[in-house]
DNA sequence: AATGAATGAGAGTTCATTCAT
DNA sequence: AATGAATGAACTCTCATTCAT
């Protein structure tokens, strides 16, 4: 029973990512969403307050499950260059496996849909990066750039190469993978 | 005379691109549009079919005012590094100046606002980037990888060093500018 | 329940049919049909695609009640005289009493607002009128007319008479609808 | 440059006819209307009040050419009969050869688009065929019927067959055109 | 808990009309 | 006299949200 119910928060999720990704915020209405997730308009409203909270609590699960995945097999204990190709490498996987969400979240953040303040709260699970960026910069073996910049040149990339293989110009496969990383870390060392 | 009406396109145009940028594509409709122009909002469609066209106009504009902006003072003739300081510091420039332009761009770039025809024909603009970076390969100094891999390491962190500094989380200087530039040339350098 | 659901697409299509007759389709809004059938606007596009798809609907429905009561008490093995008696009849009363009825369908037979396809498919059900007649003109008891003519001549004056009825310049009583439909007769028979 | 203005007042009241014939008095746009006639919109309300005034003048010139076409060659002194074949031939042929002008005055009819002090205005010109019918009824050779019966039955029929033919379901022509005349005066005589 | 019919504010768009030129 | 850009009220239709069942 409890069960049933988490079903249709879940399904209700996953409907609004896959609208949202194919058709962009401005068209997917509740109704449609309502309709892929196989549930009535009204339902929706027993686990969401309103639209903005149903996004703004996607876009919360979405990132975590990011960093989640992110720091899979990393411990703080690791090298730093071992430790950042373990992240990155995660991340990779991440963004060209997870396609959907990882393309929801490229297009919360760079449009206004998400609360300020719910973005930030989707930003704290990174710490552990900025912590072995911060040790790195310590051991000379990382740039002495600020984090942001660090995370443009190491990270942020692998969202643009994501959205060219979504447009399928371009497939990123193992042996790429390799070189591309070669070119962030390039990009973040000294 | 000529120019009264033109002023009321420009209006337009202008008034979406800061609608759009503060609200997004879904907040953002024809009669705030008109009003924040100025202007009556049946007035819109004697210079747009419809709001469609209107953000198309738009997209094609910015994305044509960016690609003038980066090529600025570059010529084919430049040696690989030098053309590339010229196009990289002008597409930083206009990133962390022409802010609304940019983060316009941003939103564009990864939602389903734009038709992808329109899309496609904004790309054109980009050639002589992507021969500078084939004859960087032919002479060994450009890392041979896809042009993908290459503006996604040279030019596109540069849109979330804009994005941070949108939210005021970080200032991009002359100072850290230098540096920046280092990462990518790093990046994309062998 | 269901019965309930019916009574509002009812309440709709009866608000039409006043609103087209006092108004014309050209001023006839959806607010105001809504209003009338004392429903919010947003709720005739539960039961109707579009206006148009309420005034086709509409416009079969009426036509089909219209041939219902035309061939009431009809059956094919009358005589041709007694068959055309009784349709006549009923045609008249259909017209001078089902007034709203009568002058909505002269509405949309002189006019562009009925799409054509629906015309047509409006127009089967007046099959055994014409079965009749070519039985007459095998019988040499009418003319050997187009049935287009015998039409014009045998009902649709009917049509005339029930405007100026509307417009109160005259009254049908039960003997002039005698005399009128010894006029319709001898236009038809040789 | 008197007869300069009189065309483009002549040049709108065509344009009105063609439009309202072709997609009906709702979706004629005093634009469409304007571009038709080969004139700018403003310059519509040199010649005309409002919408309205436009319509109920065309309304009123049609009536009244239909009028003059109707009573050609007629005179008070002919016998019935023959009066009354020369106005059935006239009209006859106005409405299978002026077939703009017939659609229009048939919509008009049974639609209150017209005024009806306009449309009453455009009903006095008949005034010799409800002559011709009073005087046959004292002669005897007429049916003692309301004129409106009359009207329905001897002219009426008329705006049918136009119908009918501008479908391009039927075709009258010389022959079937004497045959409907015979039916038409069997209708309205003893 | 779940439904889905109903709501009505508001979206994009059209168009009769005006008025500066 | 003529223009046509501009207006803004009114149109058709959508959709987030509510509520009786």
């Amino acid at each position: 029973m409890k069960v049933k119910v988490t079903d249709k928060k879940r399904a209700l999720l996953e409907a609004t990512l896959t609208l949202v990704n194919n058709s962009g915020f401005h068209d997917a209405p509740m109704s449609k969403i309502a309709k892929t997730a196989g549930v009535a308009p009204g339902t929706i409203y027993r686990y969401f307050e309103h639209k903005q909270d149903l996004i703004n609590t996607l876009y919360l699960e979405v990132k975590s499950s990011f960093s989640t995945a992110a720091f899979g097999g990393y411990t703080s204990s690791m090298p730093v260059e071992e430790g950042f190709r373990v992240i990155w490498y995660n991340i990779a996987d991440y963004k060209l496996n997870k396609v959907s969400e990882a393309t929801f979240l490229s297009q919360c953040d760079n449009t206004p849909i998400i609360d300020e303040s719910i973005r930030a709260e989707g930003l704290v699970h990174l710490q552990p990066l900025l912590d072995l960026w911060e040790r790195g910069k310590q051991e000379g073996v990382i740039r002495p750039l600020s984090n942001y910049v660090l995370y443009a040149y190491a990270v942020y990339p692998l969202s643009f190469l994501l959205a060219v293989q979504e447009r399928e110009f371009y497939k990123l496969d193992e042996m790429t993978k390799d070189e591309t990383f070669q070119a962030a870390w390039a990009a973040i060392t000294p």
